[in-house]
DNA sequence: CCAGCAAGGGACTAGAAAGTCCAAAATACT
DNA sequence: AGTATTTTGGACTTTCTAGTCCCTTGCTGG
């Protein structure tokens, strides 16, 4: 999905040419994540990929198109990281691991840069509708990694049949990404932090209590439960 | 406060200066709200504010002085529009209120734009770092408003004692600021609708409850609140 | 080994955008 | 009124950047 094909038919490359491709893609990526889109020149991916002019229009016919791959590329990376770490979510437990996960790696840049995807979309969406679409439906696709697992603790009975792990995401996902801004500005990943413990709590209101005023069952931890770590 | 004095002495101005000045700013901010930061030329400022090259400079040392005056003027009406909005907040209706407002004047751009001053922040954070720390001043003028609301929410005996506002506060702000980016990909404000449900229910959960199972005002749901239609 | 095609280097062009300058018009000051 | 000062119009310069072009290098297949 989201290779960039187009009507016309594509140009052959060799295996050398993929991997130059590649790299262009790799920097421009990077450089659009730290200074934004707008502030990359061609000049900079150029120097940053160690690749000439010529190779950049080589491989993608302008700016815009280097920018939606791009997309493709940072919502690739993005999804699959989070499938790795949402696929097997099925308790509170693991949606506070989960927390971690993001809190730590934003804590890394100091709260700087924002999210990979989030940063683009705000940038791109009042610009260029294609690419509000593409990134809409990305954000869609990591939302339902969410609900997936939101839906398997409704059946599973971690959550109260009644809890709509729809909006619960969607809650989630907000929490993130207006943490992701707030950290950002403060330069500090607190109050991300503090935005995904009231997501969290939100949905620990749906959770199933036994008398002891604790979670009833832990899925996660009982099946195979593989590494939580990486 | 923020009215972008500088060392240096300032140019005199007098009344039709300062009118011209003035409507610069206008267009500047209304171009850079809609279009962006970086995509608006001072070309478009000139065109749309009717006034020629020179106005620009003699009232602008350069565009990233008009940005910064930008980002003031921007901050100043929001937390105006704020205040008008908070400065009374002392229960949960009255947040609700708050969120019915927030939703409504996003519903009426479709959702598009996103935050006037969130926009505005992820767009230039990690570019100019004055106006990032400008940014984050207001950002924190903006969540005081609303940690002091629920402060009095707190001392009047509607929520707990060992509720903490400022927690709260930027759990509130960051459902909002999310709810804006998701609104802004999806074309449509009911995602920052569902934020905002869901940190006012956190709120909520800390609401002191009388024998019947209610707040002071309501706490079981709701449903849904309010017309999505407006 | 040769032909043909992919890959690469990098100068060059076109145009957009920021920023400068000066003279004319409007306004303020006394 | 008369002078100083602010305001304005808009041409001009400079800088930056997307995009083009052409020639060289190198790979691949017959």
């Amino acid at each position: 999905m989201g290779d960039g094909e187009r009507d016309t038919e594509r140009l052959r490359l060799t295996r050398r040419g993929a991997v130059t491709k590649a790299r262009i893609l790799q920097a421009a990526a990077r450089l659009m994540y730290v200074q934004g889109v707008a502030a990359t020149t061609l000049d900079d991916v150029r120097s940053v990929s160690g690749t000439s002019k010529s190779q950049l229009y080589r491989y993608f016919p302008d700016k815009d198109a280097l920018v939606r791959d791009v997309i493709t590329v940072q919502a690739e990376k993005r999804l699959e990281g989070q499938r790795r770490h949402l696929q097997r979510l099925g308790s509170i437990r693991g949606l506070e691991r989960w927390r971690d996960a993001m809190v730590q790696s934003n804590a890394l840049a100091g709260g700087a840069y924002g999210c990979p995807l989030g940063s683009l979309a705000s940038e791109v969406a009042d610009q260029d509708d294609k690419a509000r679409a593409a990134l809409a439906g990305h954000f869609r696709a990591w939302e339902s990694l969410l609900e997936a697992g939101l839906s398997r603790m409704a059946e599973s009975g971690v959550l109260r049949e009644d809890a709509d792990s729809g909006r619960l995401a969607t809650g989630l996902m907000a929490a993130l990404q207006g943490g992701y801004l707030l950290a950002q500005m403060a330069h500090d990943a607190e109050p991300m932090r503090v935005a995904l413990d009231m997501a969290i709590d939100h949905v620990r209101s749906y959770a199933v209590m036994d008398g002891t005023g604790r979670t009833a069952v832990h899925l996660d931890q009982l099946p195979a439960a593989g590494r939580p770590n990486s």
